[in-house]
DNA sequence: CGGGTTTTGTGAAACTTTTCTCATTATAGT
DNA sequence: ACTATAATGAGAAAAGTTTCACAAAACCCG
């Protein structure tokens, strides 16, 4: 019960927002693994991992499972991030910074080791490589995001930990290598897409 | 042996050519895992699942290795892709075109529903959404990415599905719903940050 | 108030994926 | 040519994940 749990809780938690805005407030493992893409007996499975449990006949009350969940992932914490790499992709997440669920991750700093992406005012501040140990204390980062091409992305990688980063989300199309007391999370988004194209292929 | 086999082959590939550029012509299952970051009884059980043999003491050949896996993701014949909504992640990948690993996946369109956005140079030529039909029958499109807010990606993705689209890349922070036959793909980055900072919570 | 219905919670079963183990064999060195 | 070595391939075991199945509980309705 690791990494898909995880993901799984982080979408009912999506869902149930969705849920209560829609003006529910009780909600059955049903329903909810209907909107999650899942079976009512994972969203049970899910929920009883952690202890979480609900009413017979009654379901679950949306409000008390987010208040759970919120708990869960410490929602009520600021978590400060940063972003490596301003170019296309690191743009585009810098622009989304109000919108990271619950807001309660900020990207706080990018930063980009040309000149020119350092003026670009692009939602969050830019800045040159040599102020990653500052903004890394200053506003007690423990995440990253690394969005420089694959050439770079083992190097900033390596920065990264070594100024004191424990968390890395990883876009270059590398599998970084890194202590084991470390979480990265590689994200490959052309296989994501390849990987479409083979299915489709092999119905054929 | 689904998803997660086809992905790992995917990073082999794209670990093998690096190989490759760096000059080596054979390969040993223990050298590919540590690059790929799994073990080398993974290679090789991911390699017999599809029946790529090697040879006892010499390992494996990166040449024919790579033949092997183009023909399993045929590589050989172009995929033409479709992009709907041109913001800051369309406009990211739409940039990105001429990198799609191996130059077999063509975005060839990217439709937005605001007309500013149909006039923007952004890599790719952009659509108003009534030309959808034309342009999938006319460029043999099966598969699309959606990159419109949440809102509209349902009705975005019935859309798709109406004029032809089989396989979709979903970014919108919703489990789109598909007949079965359709291959979705669901990638919510916000979860993918918000899962790495639970497990940094995890640690402390 | 009590029987019928619905939904949860969970242990067991089924299935999937990864790791372990080791016989086999190709190669390199003597 | 022979031997020692090193790596594969595969079957078995282990680990992890999902589904099944059903008792137990809560609610509804008569
Ligand atoms: N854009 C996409 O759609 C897409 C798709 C798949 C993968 N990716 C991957 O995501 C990463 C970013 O892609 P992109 O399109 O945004 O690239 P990009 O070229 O637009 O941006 C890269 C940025 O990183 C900066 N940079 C380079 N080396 C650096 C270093 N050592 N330190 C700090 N900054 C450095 C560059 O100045 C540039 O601003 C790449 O690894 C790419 O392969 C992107
Ligand atoms: N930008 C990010 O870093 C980021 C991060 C996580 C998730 N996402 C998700 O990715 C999606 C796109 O994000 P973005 O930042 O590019 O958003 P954006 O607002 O920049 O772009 C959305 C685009 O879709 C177009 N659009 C809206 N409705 C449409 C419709 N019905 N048909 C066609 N086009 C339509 C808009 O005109 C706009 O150009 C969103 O669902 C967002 O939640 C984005």
């Amino acid at each position: 019960m690791i990494k898909s749990n995880i993901k799984r809780l982080l979408q009912y938690r999506l869902c149930l927002t969705k849920f209560k805005e829609l003006g529910y407030s009780r909600i059955f493992s049903y329903n909810l693994g209907n909107e999650a893409g899942v079976s009512p007996e994972q969203v049970r499975k899910d929920f009883s991992i952690h202890g979480i449990t609900g009413n017979k006949k009654a379901g679950y009350e949306i409000e008390s499972l987010l208040i759970i969940l919120n708990q869960i992932f410490r929602m009520d914490e600021i978590h400060n991030v940063i972003l490596v790499g301003m170019g296309h992709i690191g743009t585009a997440l810098a622009n989304y910074n109000n919108h990271f669920i619950g807001q309660n991750v900020y990207l706080v700093a990018g930063f980009d080791m040309d000149p020119a992406k350092q003026n670009k005012k692009t939602g969050i501040p830019v800045f040159p490589l040599d102020k990653l140990s500052e903004l890394i204390e200053g506003f007690q980062v423990s995440t990253a995001i690394i969005t420089v091409p694959p050439v770079s992305a083992q190097e900033v990688c390596n920065n990264l930990i070594d100024k004191g980063i424990k968390g890395i989300l990883n876009f270059a199309p590398i599998v970084l290598k890194a202590p084991k007391n470390i979480i990265v999370n590689n994200i490959n988004l052309s296989t994501e897409i390849e990987a479409i194209v083979y299915y489709l292929n092999q119905q054929k």
